[in-house]
DNA sequence: TGACATAAACTCACATCGAGAATAAGTCAT
DNA sequence: ATGACTTATTCTCGATGTGAGTTTATGTCA
């Protein structure tokens, strides 16, 4: 059965997160994103992948998830592939490092996300070049009513709120539109590693609302504001600050060292530490049925 | 790069409610869910999949969804794989069909999806053979504080609520203290198929909450009790009447038809159907993080 | 000593949610 | 026609959660 067979690569969208800003881990002079060989010699993808991403940034990873599997043929990276008929499958990570480190044999690089999605980040401001942006969309959907709508809930136009979660579908859009290359449309990247970026940072972006993987990218000990900041770091976004202590404690995955923060002007802060102990039974909120419990 | 060659075939979990029984398809009597080549011809892996399905059962698929990509060594399927040192790739998808059909070329089977994980079945009531299934665990768990504080977790004892979202955890314990075989722990399928459908069981108890998928096995018209009993199938619990009526009209995804159903005894009810329209506007619920908006 | 900055606790109006009562409108046996 | 029964549909009520902002505490620095 040869026509089953395919050519098959890891392609890893490593997260770190240092001043504020989140950072991926880039080849290329961030052209592309990182991508390995699909090593039989490992038990499974997931530990393969490990084991190769360790080498190459030389630090642990706290956290690795599969995304997605792309195998589109008109969107498949122009590399590789000799033989005509045979397919190109590209299985996605994602994975999370606490430090930023330009260790390793590969000498990684790291580039903040929001240089490919420049409208992604609306924690000083919404972006100026929203501006630009929404209004090349709205030429590009004409009369179509449908499209409209769509661009206007995507990017939050008329009133609708923007939700930092829709990222993908945001680049989709650009993308359908045929702007993905247009300066003021970010930075791009080969083949479709943007694509893949977007897609691990929408998968982030909606699991820190119902998962605590926040903490994987924290380190051991650190104070409300620089949860705070982390979180809002990744959701591209401006939290409400005595909200989110109330939201953090009620979820009970957090407690004090004892030890208190000297850190910038103003009062010391408590420091606490992550305790993964219960983390399960936390289980957290999420979306709900109307259970009956009787 | 001969390593990176990988034997590549698509599994569905197609899945189908008939008298508010979830049914899923199967091949070769129940003991496997279809799976197919990886077809060169088409656009896309979903496209070929979709039109590979219908080919099949006859019916279009409303909606699908690529579940996971199984690739551990030692949790393959047999089948297959002559060279001993090629991977095996197995692109799992999620797709729903509104009918169930014996049409289509492959004679498709279907199967109530508590065949093979019995213990979800939480409508009635608490499944009886839940207190074998736990007490066995218990067992393999002894000593380990951890291991039972799981058990307790995930099977919901000891006051702990049974949450209907943890299917593959629930599997994946079971498989992990070697019980999925003994009789009472649920009928068998080929290979790793019974955790792909766990998988798919899984997603989609998760997804009815924060999207309107439930639609996508809905008849074109329908009451509010149809809609519920879906809902309840696929969740495999009872939820509160007035509160699930409640929140369905909040979501403000249907509408009435202007017919009544002249049903089973009772007064009869209003008749709905789903308006697509705003779909994505609603947006709907999930969890949120604690927004800052000025 | 006082201006300034951040931490931490508290308040309050309002929306949402679990639970169940009350009322409406059919069918069916007698 | 009447009453038992069944399901539909609407309301009510208390508990809990959420957005927004105020108040008080405790440090640094000029």
């Amino acid at each position: 059965m040869p026509e089953n067979l395919a050519y098959a690569e890891l392609i890893a969208v490593l997260v770190a997160v240092t001043d504020n800003e989140p950072r991926v881990m880039t080849i290329g002079a961030g052209e592309a994103l990182p991508s390995g060989p699909f090593e039989t010699s490992h038990r499974s993808l997931q530990s393969g992948l490990r084991a190769w991403i360790e080498s190459q940034t030389g630090h642990p990873v706290g956290y690795l998830e599969q995304l997605y599997t792309f195998a589109d043929r008109d969107r498949a990276t122009e590399a590789a592939s000799a033989a005509p008929h045979t397919r190109h499958i590209s299985i996605g990570y994602l994975g999370l490092v606490r430090e930023q480190a330009a260790l390793g044999a590969g000498r990684p690089e790291w580039h903040s996300w929001y240089e490919y999605f420049p409208w992604e980040d609306h924690r000083e401001r919404r972006p100026e070049l929203l501006n630009h942006i929404t209004e090349r969309l709205l030429v590009w959907a004409g009369e179509d009513v449908t499209r409209r709508q769509r661009v206007e809930f995507l990017f939050g136009l008329n009133g609708l709120l923007w939700n930092e979660d829709l990222v993908l579908q945001r680049y989709e859009m650009i993308y359908e539109a045929q702007l993905e290359k247009e300066p003021g449309f970010g930075r791009q990247m080969a083949g479709d590693h943007r694509r893949i970026l977007a897609t691990g940072i929408t998968r982030l972006r909606a699991k820190i609302k119902y998962y605590p993987v926040v903490f994987e990218l924290m380190p051991d000990s650190f104070t409300l504001l620089d949860l705070q900041r982390m979180t809002e770091a990744l959701a591209g976004l401006r939290l409400h600050k005595s909200n989110f202590r109330r939201q953090v404690d009620q979820q009970n995955l957090i407690e004090e060292t004892g030890e208190m923060s000297s850190e910038t002007g103003g009062r010391p802060a408590k420091l606490f530490r992550y305790r993964p102990a219960i983390l399960e039974a936390s289980a957290l909120s999420g979306a709900r049925l109307p259970y009956s419990r009787h």
